[in-house]
DNA sequence: CCTGGTTTGTACAACGTTGTAACCAACGAT
DNA sequence: ATCGTTGGTTACAACGTTGTACAAACCAGG
């Protein structure tokens, strides 16, 4: 059976709050009774009802973490992360997949929020602005790109920044028919807009021109996906010698891809990703990509919310840019 | 502003048990005094407390998933599934991270059930039946092997033959030197335990003698683990013409590692894993692999524990298993 | 021995919800 | 006219916890 307080006390002869006190650890119990307390503690197996906790101080100790898909590496990578940064602090976290889709994220912004959780990170594809003002103030951060500027913390990775280098990179290897895949013109490509402005930034900063039939759109960014738009890419006869693509994914597609119409990597066709996950560790060929500091962003994330929650709920958003690296294996090396 | 339920009853004109019923959907309500409450309703953007709820209730509308990692390819596909079919029931999952120590492991399996989680999904590692004594009857679902025998409910596959069945497929191949790569001595290994047994059953069907040098183990099963040991079978000088990995992660560093060393899969040696995780799917070569049903484990993992909630909670612990099937593919056709 | 402060413990009332019992009206059957 | 019955609504009391206010016991210093 399940004890209360009133248990407790009963067994250690004191008042409910007195045990209440020994539990959240109050100074003022004499050493003897508090021992007693603990004794009972103990010996019921004493649980406190965290409902009950919960309902009385107004917090949960449980914030959310809502991203498109679990099984995408990077998500899942990120998700560990988070879960260890909250720990630290005490927090639990509950995960949440929301598919990505504008409906399912606006439901999972809004529905989670009914006084289960203290506040939310949130990995939005699809969401506006709009959508993120019905939230009634709950305490938020976001991941990625900036939703317009709405009214929530933020941390992201120079996009813009990081696609330009490593496009760059593919460049000083003395490419120059370097495709890009992974362009979205749907609302959620923030992501792949900025990226593909950094592509864009590089090639125009070498000197070279332009080819809109070497930028591929993938519809999701999954190895499917890129493995499709290569094979598209070399059905429609503009060869290029690299490809970046914009997620590690898409790239590990690509180079299925590539291996299948047997071009060799890198030798044929550089190949380059962007997250640094896990997989392209260990593919053949190991795969150069951006390396966003994961751990760092769920550091910050979870430092912000925490700010947000104890501190001024009401100062202004602030948005924080983690750092990122190239990680050059043999794709592009 | 959050509101209550008296702030939607005042601007309604009823009390707040009537708003309450209406919520709930209660059968025996004028048309238009339900009309005026759900329109207070909207107006306020009224949601319940759940913490409140959850107290006057005693239950959460929560369960919890506890894996080892989250950034293991299997056991991100199998959180997605099991938040797809709690979903069905009307469940949140809260996805939680043991880590897969002992410790880590018995403070999830005990820790989180302080009144937040109706019950719990659980895919354990180095859990022991006594740990699990602690758990004061939580509903509990394990998947996995079998902890003992314990006193919950099960979800399996049937590791013995599966393995059997992958690796008399490497014998059909023509094999005859198959290694096996991922065994555990510790407490942990209970998969490991299984599927070495069903790969020396194979063998011995097919007539061919164990022998002890082919057998590398694993102290986890991630890739770089994989690599390692296929490095090593590789520089004992033990050649074998094929390798049966005990999970799909160690295959993709073993790959990774025969390639490295110049051999060719599956010309030279042959390779197969256990998940039929989407990586696999993309590799090179792509990997054959047992393919456990992870969409049906989810989803009898969570009639499993419905059943445990709804209906006789004393009744004997279930074992189900799910099906699998091997998927061929490049590394072992 | 009193005074005033601190320490230690208690009673009570919330937090927001729902189950129970009860009430009042309107109804058809006796 | 009286009696149940049913439909619609309400008041009240819980669920288990903690904040507030206060009482009792203790400790110094005069």
């Amino acid at each position: 059976m399940r004890h209360r307080l009133k248990d407790v006390a009963e067994r250690a002869g004191v008042s409910v709050k007195t045990v209440s006190n020994v539990v959240n650890g109050y100074q003022h119990v004499r050493a003897d009774t508090r021992a007693r307390v603990e004794a009972a503690i103990v010996e019921l197996n004493y649980r406190p009802n965290l409902s009950a906790r919960n309902l009385r101080k107004g917090r949960t100790g449980v914030i959310a973490l809502a991203v498109p898909e679990l099984d995408i590496p990077y998500f899942a990578e990120l998700a560990r992360h988070v879960v260890t940064a909250a720990a630290e602090h005490g927090w639990t976290v509950l995960i949440d997949q929301t598919g990505g889709g504008p409906e399912q994220e606006r439901k999972a912004a809004s529905g989670i929020g009914d006084h289960m959780i203290d506040g939310l990170i949130f990995s939005p594809l699809a969401l506006t602005a709009d959508d993120l003002a019905g939230l009634d103030g709950m305490p938020m951060v976001l991941l990625g790109e900036r939703v317009d500027h709405g009214p929530a913390d933020h941390v992201v990775v120079d996009n813009v920044a990081a696609a330009r280098e490593i496009t760059a990179h593919l460049v000083g290897l003395g490419r120059r028919r370097i495709a890009a895949i992974g362009s979205q013109r749907t609302p959620e490509g923030a992501s792949a807009r900025l990226r593909l402005t950094g592509y864009t930034a590089a090639l125009a900063e070498a000197g070279i021109a332009y080819d809109e039939r070497l930028v591929a759109p993938a519809p999701a960014w999954h190895r499917a996906d890129g493995a499709a738009a290569m094979r598209h890419l070399l059905s429609t006869g503009v060869r290029p010698d690299a490809v970046f693509c914009f997620n590690d994914t898409l790239a590990l597609g690509a180079l299925r891809a590539l291996h299948e119409s047997g071009l060799r990597v890198p030798d044929d066709v550089a190949v380059a990703g962007f997250d640094d996950i896990e997989d392209g560790r260990f593919s053949i060929p190991t795969l150069s990509t951006v390396a966003p500091d994961k751990e760092r962003i769920a550091r910050l994330a979870v430092e912000l919310l925490a700010d947000r929650l104890t501190a001024d709920r009401d100062a202004p958003p602030r948005e924080l840019v983690a750092p990122h690296r190239l990680a050059l294996r043999e794709s592009a090396p």
